[in-house]
RNA sequence: GGGCGCUUAGCUCAGUUGGCUAGAGCAACUCGUUUACACCGAGUAGGCCGGGGGUUCGAGUCCCUCAGCGCCCACCA
């Protein structure tokens, strides 16, 4: 026996030796596995690309619980046999890193992106992420993830770039990418756009206006957005203003002097809500957008690009609207045209959840995808939908969950999922920043041209915006296996098996997905998608700076080890369940993979020498603890196929330490020790049978100490490549 | 406003198509150093399965209803 197993067990002292021995076998690249004849040529697939976590992030909690799962799922695999892919990358994360670059400059150089240029942002941008890559890759190891880093993927890097711009390109063609002046949300801090599903709405309490307009009282909680008012909108059915006829024109005393009004009837009125009546600003507001362009009603801006007020306002020009609204209410007042103000109203105010401001809507040009525009779908492989019909991106996006072609486990979140598609609008695509995919659009006078490399001529003025993160983020599963070259990769591991990712990002990302997969393929990206939980403290809060109740799994990695910290974001975490974590979780998981330990020591000390190389002749008793291990094996068996890995780490828990342990090692104690030699055999044998299988069934969750101890009596492959039991 | 969840032992959670005498881990308590392990072992205690109603031979599980908690979406100016 090993004089190691004296000792109790020290991850310390294992995990990166453990790491660097897998790494070089080249074992996580299935490749390798074909060559060596661990998995056969024609062997059943089994892919899963990683979430790519920021370039420029750390290592959280929610990473190490992905990374965990995602791991046990393709360890498994592997030692079933599978051609197992599990493909590493990252993201560039464009809005995220620019600010935080930007935010750095400024902190040190007290200068803008402006001053810099374009250029040299983006240089100053690559820098640091170049020198941060190094750091996230080192811990993605250090949770024991065995990815196949023979195919690392950069979003932004050469060949992704050039799958982005021929994804635009194709779409651009089909119709599904156009240009045009829609109403985004624009944040005037970062000065850019962002998408719909990146507002975030934080209640708070304002002040409520009441405003005489006419004959009329209109509410409102943003008086500066309403010099350019010229609409007067009620409700058809709304009997109080019957007398009031569609395009009936009145002239009234407004904030700058007399205006004429123009009566809009439209549905979109709410009769319960104030009196029943408003003015809108369609340059600045979603609904009021709308309105105008049901009626065909003039759009004028009212506020600029940096939240100042504009020639419309007349005195007022050039003011923020911060400042401006005080002095507008004070100037109606006197004007008498303020009837009450509500001091305590609730609203919601749209922030930017990506870290800037307050949103400010504005109508701009913009690029969108088109999800209600039907196009052709050449090579269909979905189910449900013909080579050659029609579709659009929304049914498209339903049609592949409807049929059960994509699962979505926990089941449900397809009713998240189809409720979501139901409200989509454009998806605006386009972003005011410089780090990113920029828009392979050029513009010379009044042509426009698109491709996926730039004008060969003279004179070619290209796009000033880059695209929408998740546009390139919804290319992933295939633009990381070579598309849209026809690689072997793509032919072999696409559609993916699994799609593993917190619930949070179903829409940003899963769903993005799917809609390219379906558009540039005519297939799903992925047969499953696992959604896991939020990992959050102990008492259930957000893991969080400002409350400082942050675990650092690299911490936890240093203390008890990646074996115990992996299984405590396993074990009581269903699909979709937010997960409790505690320290004191992880540590008795660390008192487990020590009980393993000596496990190990015990059977390893008791059957030195022993010649087992054939099966002794077993008692009823021996046959008896091995039919109890097969029923183990065939509960963590059809629990990780069913996804409740929480389940399955369970049972093989509990069977390992107070079946194994507690129970048949304590029986055995007797017979090794007594006279029967061939009864002692028999046990010898059952004993290093279920320490094998233990292993095994262990190895996926606790790979490092499991694949240790496998070192130090099997001599020949890999545990990591070893089969997986059978029952 | 619309949607989706959750409520089971002190705490964290399992409990899959109804068969449960309701389980596990942690914590608590008692005892214990014997061929691995004190990062341990043996044992004990702890539950009207949120309330009410229904379906059923049988309900933690299915249906209705009420209450509390949480999340997501949304154009109430």
């Amino acid at each position: 026996m090993d004089e190691k197993f004296l000792k109790p067990y020290d991850p310390k002292e294992t995990e990166d030796k453990i790491y660097k021995k897998w790494e070089d076998s080249g074992f996580f690249n299935p490749d390798n596995c074909v060559k060596a004849g661990i998995c056969d040529e024609d062997a059943e697939p089994f892919s899963i690309v990683l979430p790519p976590p920021n370039v420029t992030g750390t290592l959280h909690m929610g990473h190490a619980a992905m990374l965990a799962v995602e791991d046990i799922i393709v360890r498994f695999n592997r030692m079933r046999g599978k051609k197992t892919l599990w493909l590493p990358g990252t993201d560039s994360a464009a809005i995220a890193t620019q600010s935080k670059v930007e935010g750095e400059i400024y902190k040190k150089e007290k200068k803008t992106r402006y001053d810099l240029g374009r250029e040299e942002l983006l240089k100053r941008v690559k820098a640091f992420t170049d020198e941060s890559e190094s750091t996230i890759l080192n811990q993605l190891k250090k949770m024991g993830s065995s990815l196949d880093w023979s195919r690392y993927a950069y979003t932004l890097d050469e060949k992704r770039y050039h799958a982005v711009m021929t994804a635009f390109v194709n779409m651009y063609e089909a119709g599904l990418i156009y240009r045009g002046a829609r109403i985004v949300n624009w944040d005037p801090e970062l000065q850019t756009t962002v998408s719909d599903d990146e507002v975030v709405r934080k209640e708070t309490q304002g002040k409520f206006y009441y405003l005489k307009y006419g004959p009329f009282t209109i509410g409102t909680a943003r008086p500066e957005t309403k010099f350019g008012d010229k609409y007067v909108v009620m409700h058809p059915d709304d009997k109080r203003y019957s007398e009031y006829k569609h395009g009936e024109e009145l002239g009234l005393e407004w904030i700058n002097g007399p205006i004429v009004a123009t009566v809009i009837k439209d549905d979109a009125t709410d009769m319960e809500f104030g009196t029943g009546v408003m003015t809108i600003t369609p340059w600045h507001d979603l609904t009021d957008f709308e309105i105008a362009e049901r009626h065909n009603l003039d759009k004028e801006q009212i506020i600029d690009e940096k939240g100042k007020l504009l020639k419309i306002a007349g005195e007022f020009e050039g003011m923020h609207i911060k400042k401006a609204r005080a002095l507008i209410v004070e100037k109606l007042d006197k004007k008498g045209l303020v009837e009450k103000i509500d001091e305590n109203h609730e609203h919601s105010l749209a922030t930017n959840s990506r870290g800037g401001g307050v949103i400010e809507p504005q109508i701009k040009e913009q690029w969108f995808v088109d999800v209600d525009k039907e196009f052709k779908i050449e090579n269909s492989k979905i189910a449900g939908i013909d080579s050659g019909s029609s579709i659009n991106l929304k049914n498209l996006m339903k049609t592949v969950v409807e049929s059960g072609q994509i699962e979505i486990l926990p089941e449900h979140f397809k009713k998240t999922y189809y409720h979501w598609i139901d409200n989509l609008r454009p998806w605006c695509i386009s972003r005011q920043i410089w780090f990113g995919h920029r828009i392979p659009v050029w513009y010379k006078d009044d042509e426009v041209y698109v491709g996926t490399e730039a004008p060969s001529e003279e004179g070619w003025q290209q796009d000033e915006d880059t695209l929408d993160t998740w546009f390139s983020s919804g290319l992933w599963t295939f633009s990381t296996l070579g598309w849209p070259e026809k690689t072997e990769d793509l032919e072999i591991y696409h559609p993916t098996n699994v799609l593993e990712t917190g619930y949070d990002i179903l829409f940003f990302w899963v769903a993005r997905m799917i809609l390219m997969g379906g558009f540039h393929l005519g297939d799903i990206p992925f047969k499953t998608v696992y959604l896991h939980g939020l990992v959050r403290d102990e008492k259930g809060r957000k893991m969080s700076k400002s409350i400082g109740n942050i675990i650092d799994p690299l911490d936890m990695v240093e203390k008890y080890g990646g074996d115990a910290t992996r299984l405590s974001l396993i074990i009581g975490a269903a699909p979709g369940n937010d997960l409790k974590l505690s320290e004191n979780k992880i540590k008795g998981h660390k008192h487990f993979a020590n009980k393993i330990w000596n496990i190990s020591r015990f059977v390893l000390s008791n059957i030195d020498g022993a010649d087992l190389s054939e099966k002794p002749k077993l008692s009823d008793k021996d046959e008896e603890i091995l039919h109890e291990l097969n029923n183990t094996v065939k509960g963590v068996t059809d629990n990780i196929e069913k996804y409740r890995l929480d389940l399955a780490a369970d049972e093989a828990y509990q069977y390992i330490w107070h079946g194994f342990a507690d129970v048949i090692i304590e029986e055995s104690k007797e017979i090794l020790s007594g006279d029967d030699k061939e009864a002692k055999l028999a046990r010898q044998w059952v004993l290093k049978e279920i320490l094998i299988t233990s292993l095994k069934l262990l190895h996926p969750f606790m790979p490092y100490v499991t694949e240790e101890i496998w070192s130090s009596f099997e001599e020949k492959d890999l545990l990591m490549v070893s089969p997986w039991p059978t029952n």
